[in-house]
DNA sequence: TATGAAAACCGGGTTAG
DNA sequence: CTAACCCGGTTTTCATA
C-alpha cells in the first residue's frame, strides 16, 4: 500500500491521539468524515496501524526504574537461541528484547519499581534462564525522549 | 491514587486495545457500563493513562532498520548536557533517548529505512550535534519482544 | 435510563487509469 | 470501463449525564 501525503498526516495525528473523532480529523485534513473513515479502515486492514493502545505513565504505577540489560549467550545453537527468546519474552518486567549485533547478543529493556526489585529480577528471573553467559546492565538516569510515533 | 484489582485489569485491557467499547470492557470485568466509564475517567484525570495512540507497524512504513546508539559527551557541564538533549530530542529518527549510567552517557533508539539511511543520519544529523565525544552503534537483527504494556 | 453524538453503512457522483 | 475516491444522508451504536 502506498501512502499519500494525506495518509501520512492522518497517521501522524492518530499516532499522537487515537481518540480524536473522525470529525475532528476531517477538519484537520480538509476531508469529509466518510473519507477519513475509509482511509483509517484501509490503514487498519493493511496492517499499517497495528493496534490502538492506552499508554500508562510508568512513574505513576511504580515502575519508574528502567534498566537496559545486555545479555550474551554461552552458545548460539538454534536450540539455545530459541529457548532463551521464548523464556525472556514471558518475563513481565521485560518490555522489549532485541537480538542485536555487537559484543552482546541481546538488549533488554526492563521496568521495575526500584533497584531492589531489579536485583530480585536478575537473581530470580533473568539469570535463571539457561544458556546465559554474561550480562551487563545500565540504568536509566533520565528519560530525555520517548515516543511511539514514527515520522513518515 | 490507589489502584485496586479491577483498575489493574482494566488498564491491562486498555493497554492491549484502547478501542474496545465500554460495554465489552464491562462484560470482561463484570461491571456496569457506567462503572467502567467512571473508572476510565478517573484513570485519565489522574494521569495514570497518559494518552491513547495508534501504533504503526515500522516494517510496513519502511522504517524496519533499528539501531541503538551509545553516545558519550566530551564534557558534562550543564550547558553541554542541556543543549545535547534539546537537539537530540528534535531528531525525528530518534524515538527514544535515555541518559544512562555506565561507560556511555546516552542510549538512543533510532529508526530509519536501511543502513544507507542510518549512515546519512549519523553523518548529517547525530554527529553534527556539538559536544559529542564518541558513539557506538548496534543494529537490531531481530525484534524478540516489543510491548508498550506495563504489567501491574 | 435517556439523549445527543459519533461510528458505520449505503447509494450515487466524480475523476483517473 | 473499471476502480478508487469522495460526498451526503440514514441507521445503529456508543459515550455520557
Amino acid at each position: 500500500m502506498i501512502l499519500d501525503k494525506t495518509d501520512k498526516k492522518l497517521l501522524k495525528l492518530l499516532q499522537d491521539d487515537s481518540k480524536q473523532t473522525n470529525k475532528a480529523l476531517s477538519i484537520e485534513l480538509g476531508l469529509s468524515v466518510t473519507a477519513v473513515f475509509e482511509r483509517i479502515k484501509k490503514l487498519d486492514a493493511n496492517g499499517i496501524i497495528k493496534k490502538y493502545v492506552a499508554l500508562v505513565d510508568k512513574k505513576r504505577v511504580n515502575k519508574g526504574f528502567v534498566a537496559f540489560c545486555h545479555v550474551k549467550l554461552i552458545q548460539h545453537s538454534q536450540d539455545f537461541v530459541v529457548s532463551f527468546e521464548r523464556e525472556v519474552a514471558q518475563l513481565e518486567e521485560v518490555l522489549e528484547c532485541y537480538h542485536i549485533s555487537g559484543d552482546y547478543d541481546y538488549l533488554l529493556k526492563v521496568l521495575v519499581e526500584d533497584m531492589e526489585a531489579f536485583r530480585e529480577f536478575m537473581v530470580k528471573k533473568l539469570t535463571r534462564i539457561n544458556h546465559i553467559g554474561s550480562t551487563h546492565s545500565m540504568f536509566m538516569i533520565n528519560e530525555v525522549k520517548h515516543t511511539t510515533a514514527i515520522e513518515l
